[in-house]
DNA sequence: TCTTGATAGTTACATTTTCAACGGTTACAT
DNA sequence: ATGTAACCGTTGAAAATGTAACTATCAAGA
């Protein structure tokens, strides 16, 4: 009984999705110089507007040490502000600044545009086929309330 | 202009190929201590035979660092040899031993049954789709030669 | 008030991964 | 032969990641 590699179904997804991320950091990380993670949380905030350390990583399903860090960085770079929640006193809402704002004016439409292409390539009866696969794993074994 | 991140398709095979890696660790992991980059040449040695570091590098789309170190954690374990080829003594051919054999036909059923069972979760219809996308998406980003 | 337990977020440390350089070997042109 | 370049695989150091412990704050009950 043999396991054909290129057949099993994590390994073709890690692949994929290495590469895909690959092609997709060119924009972020040699434009701005961001980091995956950095990017990840850079982007839901764009999204989602003020946030918690928690909540995004909640949402970016990245650990919050990782948050910790990334958000970090995006504060040296000046591309977000945080302020101490009065109410809670432990937690800090985290607001993209004006300039922060700015880069993903700039950025997101690159992300858009490269995204586009890709799903134009693969055909629309793939890219259709591609969804609903997706759709339907995700359902499977991502918790209900992601990406709500 | 505002870019919604769990539809962002490199975000989604992230997600996903983190949690079925996850997943699928739990065996080879648990039961045999192995890190994802050991099972990966682990398994590739089972279903090829003997091949060199390269080889595996090539196929598994891994580092050949990562290679490097993985093979020496399977040597450590006894469960592959590696023999200078005598032909170009640059390169080492490497084969699993009885003990790596009998371990390989222990855990790929194990593996198996667990990626069958995921698929007959999604339903026919659902993991029709996904392969035909998942293919897709391989022949449009993959050096053809991979998964040769 | 005082204790206990939970939560938000950071930090220290260990492990893993990446990057650059290296040693040894082969190929090939001069 | 000799020099040069390419290749296989390993190693050391730097960077990124994961794990566990920690600080600070809050919540709830005795």
């Amino acid at each position: 009984m043999t396991l054909v590699l290129e057949e099993f179904l994590p390994y073709r997804f890690n692949r994929l999705a290495e590469t895909l991320s690959k092609n997709a950091s060119k924009a972020y990380q040699s434009e701005y110089g961001l980091t995956r993670p950095e990017w990840r949380a850079f982007a839901l905030l764009g999204q989602k507007g003020t946030m918690t350390a928690t909540g995004i990583s909640h949402f970016s399903t990245m650990h919050k040490t990782k948050v910790s860090r990334a958000i970090y960085a995006l504060e040296q770079k000046r591309w977000l502000v945080r302020e101490v929640d009065e109410g809670d006193r432990r937690m800090a809402r985290i607001t993209l600044t004006a300039q922060g704002k700015k880069a993903y004016d700039r950025l997101v439409p690159m992300m858009q545009r490269m995204e586009k292409e890709m799903i134009s390539r693969l055909g629309s009866e793939n890219s259709k086929a591609l969804f609903k696969g997706l759709a339907a794993l995700e359902a499977l074994y991502l918790e209900p309330e992601n990406g709500k």
